[in-house]
DNA sequence: CTGAAAGCGCTTACAG
DNA sequence: CTGAAAGCGCTTACAG
């Protein structure tokens, strides 16, 4: 129970007679170590056995090296559960990688009050670590550029891009996605084709529209309608249903008038897009997929959520679709961030995404199309 | 993109015309912030925000300042996924009291090969942390008592003992849970109960029998008899049936001799008694509960790991048990560790296990009994 | 109320 | 191959 002081280099160099910048070779490994004679790295390193030492990394840290931590920061409050949920594949990801990197990882999840922000109090805690990722859709753009700024090794889960900068960041490929989906439609017979997104400019959205014009092109079809359904990404759940029924069933009825078999749905962010969808079909008598194939271009809405009010907006169906490659995302940011901090380029991934079979795409009906 | 040096405190000291100890007295808050005269105070913080600055934790640290990070070492791996499972409920305990408390959370997961050990390299990881939750069974002594040494800030998840020296743990309240079970058992009815333990000096063991016979001695019953099980902890999976059907059988007919009407299982760890003993009861035509009432202190084997070979010694019964408060004891180590660094005393907590109804519990057979 | 100074424990050129 | 020295950015007595 002595309260003895936590043995320091130069306590080392004490006892094995030499001097502390000795040590410091010696500990710290790497180039140095290799250019001390061996008796004398062996006395430190008993020296160093004997009275317990081990590294001060704040100082370590202080004097511009490594930590060997890893951040993770949300921008998102990571709980309560639900949320916690979605985002529990890219944690183990990212927690994995790292682990597998020999990196230790340091949650940033300390609660502020308000939106989440890197900088508050002018405090950016993020620096204890060596390099972070970042995650979350309520990004503060003026905290990245400050990040930028600070020349703070970073990189994001999802594509995000900032003026006048290159961001580093894994993204996955709803491209390449969404356009292997057209041509899985158009190899099943389907001509006429089309395509629904949400009213939001977000990087997703415009990936995934651009993979649809590249299947549709490069099946060797002429253009087909895109339709932006005028409700924002993300409306109030208990009125998502009145919001939608009346375009979607106009969008039904022109669709059918127009001689459109297969429907590609963007289903934007926590959308109920889909099962307000599934409601509106039922109602117009128009079956899905014997009339109308259907493939959604990411995940349906989580049925965790479902309860009460929102229970009925919750699509139970297997659809045809593909999803986020969560856990891989995790670990590319890692291996990414890693480059990054032995001075690599700051450099964009994209990931490819995973088909799901599902049950919601067959050929066209007999006699219809062009 | 120009490489300009972070702001220091010297920095904000050159632009608001003091010195950089006031930027300090400012910056840091707490007592010195009040005696600054309000003037000097803002021009030091306008300065601040104006230069973006936000403080070196290294450099703060270094001082020997709070960091406002807890750790969290497991001893062992928590990959892969199934242990991950066992143990996520007590990182969400501790990552969520963590938040809560303002401090951020570094999950000491770097991989080193072999059993984990924390003084690797004689560099202990953990002192970038301001204190340490510590989880596993394969607890080193050595690091332990190296930690004590050091005089650094930990609590263990579940009780543990060092000779000579008080350490701080949360553990779940074994003995009192098993001894309201014996009372829910007399309660019902039954007179003459029998207690089955694994062979090992565990304090979990020792708890859970103490509970026994202090509720045996409250029910105003005289001592009941206690078995040890003739085999280890954890007999590799394939074997554990041959090794543990015939002592089991045996032990069967000696209860029903007895008169025994109501049995007590502690399933000690990773433990497949209990799917073993269903299996012999049913090959000896023992009813529970109708001839026998089981209770199991603590979890079957998780059903999670059935396969193969395996499969056949999973119990999917919905036995009469109690559970550990695996969140809670996440939460209780953090709120005992900041107790430590605000220089609190080491404690030993205790935390209530949570009854589960089950379906292996009845009054005792007519007739039986004394 | 503010400043000068020491020092936390390390790493890293730079001499020798 | 080893040592002396500077300095990373802070906090904290201690003077004034």
């Amino acid at each position: 129970m002595s309260p003895r002081r936590r043995a320091t280099q130069v306590d080392i160099a004490r006892a094995a007679g030499v001097s502390q910048a000795t040590v410091s070779l010696v500990i710290s490994g790497g180039h140095g170590s290799e250019q001390v004679a061996e008796h004398t790295r062996t006395a430190v390193l008993d020296a160093a056995t004997r009275l317990g030492y081990s590294v001060n990394t704040a100082a370590r840290s202080l004097k511009g090296g490594r930590n060997h931590i890893l951040g993770l920061y949300t921008f998102e409050s990571v709980f309560p559960t639900d949320q916690r949920d979605f985002y529990y594949p890219f944690l183990l990801g990212v927690e994995r990688a790292t682990a597998e990197v020999g990196y230790d990882l340091l949650l940033f999840s300390s609660v502020t009050p308000g939106p989440r922000r890197i900088y508050s109090d002018g405090i950016n805690r993020l620096k204890v670590a060596d390099g972070c990722v970042l995650l979350g859709r309520q990004v503060d753009h003026a905290d990245l550029a400050e990040l930028v700024r600070d020349d703070f090794p970073f990189v994001f889960v999802g594509r995000r891009e900032l003026p006048g900068v290159e961001l580093s960041y894994v993204a996955p490929d709803y491209g390449t996605a969404t356009r292997d989906l057209v041509l899985r439609l158009t190899g099943l017979g389907h001509r006429r084709l089309a395509y629904l997104r949400p009213d939001d400019d977000q990087e997703p959205t415009r990936d995934r529209e651009a993979g649809f014009r590249a299947g549709v092109a490069d099946a060797g079809l002429p253009d087909q309608p895109v339709h932006v359904l005028p409700v924002g990404s993300s409306p109030p759940v208990d009125q998502v249903l009145d919001l939608l029924s009346g375009p979607l069933t106009m969008l039904l009825t022109t669709w059918r008038a127009d001689g459109v078999t297969a429907l590609l749905v963007d289903p934007g962010e926590n959308d109920r897009t889909i099962a307000a969808l599934e409601q509106v079909a039922v109602r117009a008598g128009v079956r899905i997929p014997a009339d109308l194939s259907v493939v959604l271009l990411g995940e349906p809405s989580p049925p965790l959520s479902a309860r009460g009010a929102d229970a009925e907006l919750v699509s139970t169906r297997d659809w045809t679709r593909f999803t986020l490659p969560r856990e891989g995302l995790g670990r590319a940011a890692v291996h990414l961030l890693l480059d990054l901090l032995d001075d690599g380029p700051a450099r964009q991934l994209t990931v490819p995404c995973l088909p799901v079979e599902g049950d919601t795409v067959c050929p066209p009906p007999v006699g219809a199309g062009a």
